[in-house]
DNA sequence: ATTTATGCAAAATCTTTGCATCAAC
DNA sequence: GTTGATGCAAAGATTTTGCATAAAT
């Protein structure tokens, strides 16, 4: 089952319509390469109005369908969401971002918040730099 | 030495002049009981122009005398920096920022990277949740 | 039929910039 | 006296909102 699909059956479950618009903002993040900021992504879609695409990109991110990356000169792009929780690694070069999962640094993170009486809640864990194919021949 | 005056003599040497806005930044910030947005650090300050006020905070944090935390609505805040490398556990309740360091965290991360062919160039981690004693008794 | 979503353009934010003036060195 | 910093207001960039219309259920 294509994210697509998938969003569009969770968004119709939860209560949202499948709309035309919504469909093409899925399909548009489906198909992204890269990372993208919102504007990359209404650029990708002259059909559909500014505010549909702003509305449906908040919307995404708040059923989890969605990851939002700060980024160092604080700009924020997107990526589809692989699924639970991740972190990512940031390469400043190309800008391609990888996910990764570490039980253990989670359990770093919950050991600290622990040792400071904090009820931890969520976590973000970026880490920048310079990809592996980046590194090797530069793109 | 106060966060003031450091920071000030950090400015000469490096070859910014000593101003009386630029001062007067440094103190608000100094006194900032809670982290700040850079509109509530422009109210703080009625007689210094908006831009001053954005070039500056720019500027500190370039120099990493200030610390911008990403909050996960996506607004950004500025706190005085306690100097190294650190990061934030954010209380969702009051919004006080706690530091702390954690070099098996950081070995963790480094860890994630090599694994990954990454050149590790630099890393943000942010814990979300409750503070200690927003938990107790809330203020 | 209802009700939600859309598109537009306007408004609200947030941040930067150009430039004449002013202050620091 | 040079050069860098300031303040203003204007321009940019980014995101949200109001509202009439259109589409989904």
């Amino acid at each position: 089952m294509s994210f697509t699909e998938l969003a569009n059956a969770r968004l119709e479950t939860i209560g949202f319509r499948s709309t035309a618009p919504r469909r093409a903002v899925l399909r548009a993040i489906e198909s992204a390469s890269a990372p993208f900021t919102v504007e990359e992504l209404l650029e990708s879609l002259p059909g559909v109005g500014r505010a549909t695409v702003f509305r449906t990109v908040k919307l995404l991110h708040e059923l989890d369908l969605l990851c939002r990356v700060p980024l160092e000169d604080g700009s924020i792009r997107y990526q589809l969401s692989e699924g639970e929780h991740h972190h990512h690694l940031v390469c400043r070069r190309c800008g391609q971002f990888t996910e990764f999962t570490d039980l253990e640094l989670d359990a770093r993170i919950q050991e600290q918040a622990r040792a400071h009486g904090f009820t931890l809640e969520g976590h973000a864990v970026e880490l920048y730099g310079v990809c592996r194919s980046c590194a090797a021949g530069g793109l």
